[in-house]
DNA sequence: CATGAATGAGACTTCATTCAT
DNA sequence: TATGAATGAAGTCTCATTCAT
């Protein structure tokens, strides 16, 4: 089995909001493929992708289900350029935070963890979890991507987080794989629920709040990760 | 938000193999439900919900069309039948567990898991996570279903545990809520791993062994969970 | 065009009430046709033909779906049954009451069209004519059937209830059939309409009393036939 | 019981003939409607709505069935569509003529008749008086729709033109709506008739002429509504 | 004779994709 | 480049009919 891991950072900050309003004529045809984009993510956030039409995106777009095929041969292919646009090139950020971070290693997990929430959990990029997770069996040349691409770079980055805290005697050695995957989860699994469960109206169910589950969260696993004193060196 | 949980425990071990043997037309109404049931999990795990056809599911059971409605009224009556075989009737179960234990709260929280996901997590029962992420928001009916029947249940068992824990001095006072919440996502986004890029023949990812996973895990909780030496009475 | 025209006497009064009882098991097997033919006449009275399920029927007359199909060997030649079994032979009764009655030709037919209301307008015979009206074009033979059966005897006996008017010096010499047509044609429609807009719940639609309408009909289409003093002899 | 009654003045003549010459795959958004509803018209009065299948109709207005959907979204929307292009929008052509008629309302009621018998009966917008007759029961959403579109306002035309000869001393008192059911009813019949047994190759029944029954009818109704001398004031 | 489980053709409707304009 | 009318394959569900028991 592969880790099961989280995406990252995306640097559109991916509002939930269409676009909606028609700007100038100018430069219109440069926007095109971007305004299709987050039609697509939007939808297919609220609807997965298969049961996303075609023409509700074009039309969300504020173009025709002509145009849509003029700039993406097919939904399949939209798919793709939407996963693209929002999952790669958003670790790098990432790395960058550990790379000049200089508290503890405890801080840096809550500061990576909290701008993750804010960046992709809480936003509609979160979706595409969802839509990866229920959809990609059904095509497979996702499946590589998204582990090329997401998977592998993510896990790289929380494991050497986690390498950082125990070569400084902040945390217990660990298994790094499984560790990460422990710490990422419950994240993740929180996203995924906001854009399932979450957004049906249920009547019943215990409400929570997701930055009180990030804080409850990390202070669990921060004081299993810790150093104890009756710990054997 | 609605606390995101998990299911249960199976009695029948719910094994990945369809029977495909077709035993010709023959009246064999006692063992159709279970056969539908059985073909219509293992299609709706590999496919998802909406992408599997009524007439698939027929035919991995051995019986025309028809017959599939003849003993459900349509594809999402089937589906709830499937939840309420595999998941709905086991929390119970894990009720008479937590009664009749008499060993140490974290014992307990591990025995749990540890039933869980044989029971679940590594059949194909887990795809009924997978299926209701991604697809309860286009069938609204199912999310009230869902909530009632599996959610709702889970979180309250899982509540009583760590009030048991906390009751006994065994465990620091926490959200409950929250707590449950960071417990029993890693359980099932590893399920839900399984049957969406776990599924899939990825090349490079890190793999990772789930039992090993729930060790790590559960050391990691268990110890933020514990009382400690320093905290304040 | 061939003259259109009413029905006629049903020998069985035809009451609106389903069977239901079951009956003492002796030569049950020789009411079954009987009652597959009444069930499956209150059916097609409410739904049409088309619309009604040949299950419907049988479990209506208390046997099993395979049951109905060894008496009647599609649901076309059920269909047929019941019209016949409901048309043929029902001209007759009307026939001996022109030949013995006494009054004058207005009570005769007076007599004759109250009659008829009783015994089948107002009971689920009268769906008959609409599902002659709705089907008989996709049952070719039936045509003839009714034309040979229902239409021409009906014609033929009112007809001599006007001739014996006009030759009675009762009534003014009117063209036959179309006077016929004239008086009929209201009691025809207003049995139809009992069985289709009159059996849905509208709103706002004159509520209007049949006996009512009999009578105002009568009492128009008699005045019309009527000699007047001021006509010419 | 609601009162049952007529229809309305087609102003274009719904010829019966099928364009049936298909103009290859091409633009035509204004005509399509047009031919769609054609179409409908001629099939359902051959087979009946339920009997008519969706695609037939799209064939034989020359298009594909999804085009069809285009156009009404739903085979009982495309009825009422047909209702209101040969009914509902007629009425108001009867009011007209009403208003502006100066001659007797004897004339009025056979210039009426006249009209309705070359506009509607004479048409195939005929059999949708067969069609609601047979079928209204099936689908509810229909009854009172044609309630309201046709039945209440012909019974408030045909009731206006009886008022006006009774309070200009030409015709007795008489119950207004029963009146209205034996003016129109053999009207109506004698169009459901041609769409029916009418329409079957019968042999040996009276061929009458419509235009004749119409003469007839009208003369005994108009006899029978007319004051005489004798009556009492 | 009687049953009722099973069948499968066929109905309505949807929607990704194409293509004439 | 952009449009949107048109297509037709595919989906869910129904129901007349069959046949093993």
């Amino acid at each position: 089995m592969s880790s099961a891991l989280p995406s990252a950072l995306p640097s559109a900050p991916a509002t939930d909001e269409p676009p909606h309003e028609a700007p100038a004529r100018q430069r219109r045809k440069e926007a095109r493929p971007q305004e299709l984009l987050d039609a697509a993510l939007a939808l297919f956030a609220e609807k997965g992708f298969a049961a996303t039409r075609a023409d509700e995106v074009a039309q969300r777009a504020g173009v025709s289900k002509g145009t849509l095929y003029l700039y993406y041969p097919s939904k399949e292919e939209l798919f793709k350029a939407v996963i693209r646009q929002n999952l790669t090139s958003l670790i790098a950020e990432g790395q960058e935070v550990v790379a000049q971070f200089e508290g503890s290693t405890s801080e840096l997990l809550d500061c990576l963890l909290t701008i993750w929430w804010q960046r992709v959990g809480s936003t509609s990029a979160a979706a595409i979890h969802k839509i990866i997770i229920a959809e990609v069996r059904n095509f497979p040349d996702l499946a590589q991507f998204y582990a090329d691409e997401v998977i592998v770079p993510a896990d790289r980055l929380f494991s050497s987080v986690l390498e950082r805290g125990i070569s400084r005697g902040e945390f217990r050695p660990v298994p790094l794989h499984e560790a990460v995957h422990a710490l990422i989860a419950p994240m993740i699994f929180m996203a995924l629920h906001r854009h399932s469960i979450g957004a049906c109206p249920v009547h019943g169910g215990q409400d929570i709040d997701p930055l009180n589950v990030l804080k409850v969260h990390l202070d669990l696993v921060l004081r299993g990760l810790q150093v104890r004193p009756e710990d054997p060196k």
